[in-house]
DNA sequence: ACTGGCTCCTGAGGGC
DNA sequence: TGCCCTCAGGAGCCAG
């Protein structure tokens, strides 16, 4: 569920009410996430500062001076910010308590999302160290995606959502972001002008950028820190528009199955 | 080197 | 009301 605008919606929530303050415990009730959450994690945070809350991708990390705490929400994850003696309702999995006596509380039906710890670098982990530029960072340009795509025939969807390619675009984001570009989801990635990959990189900053702005989109489950659904699925142009008129041509909008995800696009406007 | 398919997990919704 | 099936925002891992 959670893509970028969602990971960084949460970012922003918790970070003025996490940075520099001390954590006073870390429970767990439920450590079977999508890897088991380190069993000596209850025993090193105590007494940690936390000195940073950053992102990378769909990737939180909290850093103390001991070392990284890395969060993933998977498709169903979220953290709220939780007054202290806050009841652990289901699916509730484990808690960071601060000294302060807020709570930081991870929520995930599905257990796909993960806590890790790092004590090097977190760029070097394993699941981060061969991820692809930030989106909304420079280094992400149409030039770019156009160099990494030469040859290629994976359809031009899927490889806007492989993380070594580019992070944080997910099922949503890529179907908002190529209809917005006039670009068919199944078209070979590698068979794609310099000129159109310009207009899809434009894109997918617009798209994003803006569901940052509206505290991102929720369908079901995605709450930011404060418990609050995100407003831009009422922005959202093909996205489970199946058989909707297309906003800008009023053709039907289509649905099919592009590499095991819903894959939504107007036949008309994107070639 | 690429590619597509499978997998983890719970819950919701539809058809019967 | 209940059973069974399909699908859901991610992404690591594997075989071919």
């Amino acid at each position: 569920m959670p893509e970028l605008p969602e990971v960084e919606t949460t970012r922003r929530g918790i970070a003025p009410h996490l940075l520099g303050a001390t954590i006073a415990a870390l429970e767990i009730r439920q450590p079977r996430l999508r890897w088991p959450v380190p069993t000596q994690l209850p025993e090193t945070l105590p007494g940690q500062v936390i000195r940073a809350v950053r992102r990378r991708g769909k990737y939180l990390l909290l850093g103390t001076d001991a070392g990284t705490l890395i969060l993933h929400l998977g498709m169903s994850g979220s953290l709220r910010l939780t007054p202290p003696d806050s009841p652990w309702r289901k699916h509730d999995h484990f808690a960071l308590r601060l000294t302060t006596g807020l709570g930081l509380r991870y929520h995930d039906p599905r257990r796909f999302g993960c806590l890790l710890w790092t004590e090097t670098a977190p760029e070097q982990h394993p699941l981060l160290a061969a991820l692809g530029p930030e989106p909304l960072e420079p280094a992400f340009t149409g030039g770019y995606l156009h160099a990494h795509a030469r040859g290629r025939r994976m359809a031009v969807k899927s490889f806007l959502m492989d993380s070594r390619i580019v992070v944080g675009i997910g099922n949503i984001y890529a179907n908002e972001a190529l209809f917005r570009a006039g670009i068919a989801p199944n078209r070979p990635a590698g068979r794609i002008s310099l000129r159109r990959y310009e207009h899809l990189a434009q894109a997918v900053r617009t798209v994003l950028a803006a569901s940052i702005n509206q505290g991102g989109t929720t369908l079901r489950d995605f709450v930011d820190a404060a418990g609050n659904p995100g407003y831009f699925r009422q922005t959202l142009q093909v996205y489970g528009r199946a058989g909707e008129p297309c906003p800008v041509c009023g053709t039907g909008i289509r649905v099919q199955r592009l590499g095991q995800r819903a894959t939504y696009w107007c036949p008309q406007c994107q070639r």
